[in-house]
RNA sequence: GCCAGGGUAGCUCAGCGGUAGAGCAGGGGACUCAUAAGCCCUUGGUCGGGAGUUCGAUUCUCCCCUCUGGCACCA
């Protein structure tokens, strides 16, 4: 039996609204999920919300409520969206839920016992903002601590500490080797040399605990109750604990392990440390082999007019409002064509919608109400299984665009795409349907010409089902396509001779532009 | 300061030893099946600057400028 093909994103953590660069990582992960099922893979795509965590318990207790209470608010707002955006993974990681806790108390007394945590004190200045112990480096010119730390506080404090530096040689040999198997840890390639360089530098552990005076919102360690655990034996547990990880040494882990590795879908911010460093080293000690280190697939960022999105410039871009405005379709088709994986772009409405314009409502729909109004008004919708000149050329974009979804390279996948339609309008010009349905001599030629579009249509339709499932149906739809739908069948000639078409409906329409919003 | 990635047509980017390409935008044209869409033609570039290697460099090497990340240092 083939291996599930195991996706997920980073899991958001619940302290605020979703923004543009949270529903580009989920929808990147979608397609690419959506593709592994086209292909006949079982997958299990994961994602969810991180949900601990000090920030979250301030936020409840400025708005007098529970943090529960709180935390299932802003969960909502991330489900409406995903909901909005036609996400479909199969399995939600919220890390208060009581799978996940035990999965981490499970793991944490495993290490426990196993030796690899100690407790140490350690005393300094801590900024409670940022839930860290600040050093001389974070001083501003004055020697203070700059206002972006908030309140700054002295104390001492004992903590439990997770073994990280005597991992550091395996890490780096682990990191060569998988670059030299052609199975690299990271991808792109670029960021491998960023990463080995802060392994190199790696020294000192891994503060895994916050006491309970500090923080109660999180989960408790199983072999202090004094403390609760801090971020990262949570928030990077999940991808785990929500896949059927039992830490119980000697545990079945049959079913685990039909999926595991996973590919983490990330951003390039979150790759050093958390990503990169303390979760292989995580799974190491808790004896994962060598090929059982996922691979981390990091995205880059979408900037708005060169700079970064950031709440303090109030340019956050709300992706359920343009989802509102252009459509799920628009936004998800321009998120994934319009950036090249693992490097940033700029976000902009007015690309957006020429994107659209262009693409999908001048390109592919028109092709597709063409194609349908010429059967219908000279054949009456009835195909013939005719010959193709094209079959070789769609052919060979398909395979294009198969080795570039695999690859991850959304962006080429789809040009690939692009370049099958472009070629049918092409070849409509050429052919002129118009003038050979006036000529009965040339019957034989018209039939080629409605079996070549209708054909190309439903092979486009199914490549382009993981980036738009709901209209790739439409289209199968109106071609009254109602056989299979994988990769398989982009094969070309499988429409039967005598299939008669769908009426055409007009899809992608047009986005007309308000002068008033065409600014960004 | 160190490491990495960029700097190519108005915009977004590809090419990476044989004197430049795509898409979009701009200009012109022929057509009419179609979502005033589509098709054809076309205007745009001394490929960040300088030096070197080479018969020949956008493509390799070195230096510099500049942008983006990361790391470090000083204060």
């Amino acid at each position: 039996m083939p291996k599930t093909f195991f996706i997920t994103t980073a899991i958001d953590y619940t302290n605020g609204a979703p923004h543009i660069g949270h529903a580009y990582e989920k929808i990147l992960a979608d397609a690419i999920a959506r593709y592994q099922r086209l292909s006949g893979r079982e997958v299990f795509y994961l994602t969810g919300v991180d949900q601990h965590g000090q920030k979250v318990q301030q936020s409840a207790q400025q708005r007098g409520i529970e943090p529960a209470e709180f935390v299932d608010g802003i969960t909502e707002l991330f489900l409406a969206l995903w909901k909005k955006l036609d996400l479909k993974y199969d399995a939600w990681a919220a890390t208060t839920s009581d799978v996940h806790k035990s999965c981490v108390q499970a793991i944490l007394q495993r290490l426990w016992d196993e030796g690899k945590f100690y407790k140490a004190s350690q005393s300094g200045y801590y900024s409670v903002r940022q839930e860290q112990f600040l050093t001389d480096k974070e001083r501003g010119p004055d020697g203070e601590f700059g206002e972006e730390w908030g309140e700054v506080v002295l104390i001492e404090e004992e903590n439990y500490y997770f073994k990280l530096a005597e991992s550091r040689q395996w890490l780096l040999d682990l990191i060569d080797t998988r670059t030299r198997s052609a199975n690299p840890i990271v991808i792109p390639e670029f960021r491998v040399a960023e990463l080995r360089n802060a392994v190199e530098k790696l020294s000192g552990d891994l503060c895994i605990s916050r006491p309970k005076s500090r923080l109660t919102w999180g989960i408790e360690l199983p072999f202090d109750s004094d403390f609760v655990t801090y971020v990262w034996f949570d928030a990077l547990v999940n991808y785990i604990s929500f896949a059927g990880y039992n830490a119980t040494p000697g545990a079945d882990l049959t079913d685990f392990q039909a999926k595991w590795p996973a590919v983490h879908v990330i951003g390039k911010d979150i790759l050093i440390p958390p990503h990169g460093i303390y979760w292989p080293i995580m799974l190491h000690s808790l004896g994962f082999t060598d090929d059982q280190i996922p691979a981390l697939l990091v995205h880059g960022w979408w900037n708005i007019a060169g700079t970064k999105m950031s709440k303090s410039l109030g340019n956050i871009v709300d992706p359920s409002a343009l989802a509102e405005k252009y459509g799920c379709a628009a936004l998800r088709y321009y998120l994934l064509s319009d950036i090249a994986t693992g490097r940033d772009a700029d976000f902009s409405n007015d690309r957006l919608v020429q994107r659209y314009n262009t693409d999908l409502a001048n390109s592919l729909g028109n092709l597709l109400n063409r194609t349908l109004n010429m059967a219908k008004r000279y054949r009456a919708g009835a195909l013939r299984r005719m010959d193709s000149p094209l079959a070789d050329f769609t052919t060979e974009k398909a395979a294009t665009y198969k080795k570039q979804m695999a690859a991850f390279q959304l962006q080429s996948a789809l040009e690939s795409v692009m370049e099958i339609v472009t070629r049918c309008n092409a070849y409509v010009e050429e052919t002129a349907p118009w003038k050979l349905a006036k000529d009965p001599e040339q019957a034989d030629k018209l039939d080629e010409v409605l079996y070549t579009l209708s054909e190309a249509l439903r092979i486009v339709s199914i490549l382009m089902t993981p980036i738009i499932p709901n209209e790739a149906d439409a289209i199968r739809a109106q071609l009254n396509w109602t056989g299979p739908v994988s990769m398989e069948q982009s094969t070309w000639g499988l429409l039967p001779d005598g299939h008669v078409l769908g009426e055409p409906v007009p899809l992608f329409p047009r986005i007309e532009a308000t002068p008033a919003e065409s600014g960004a």
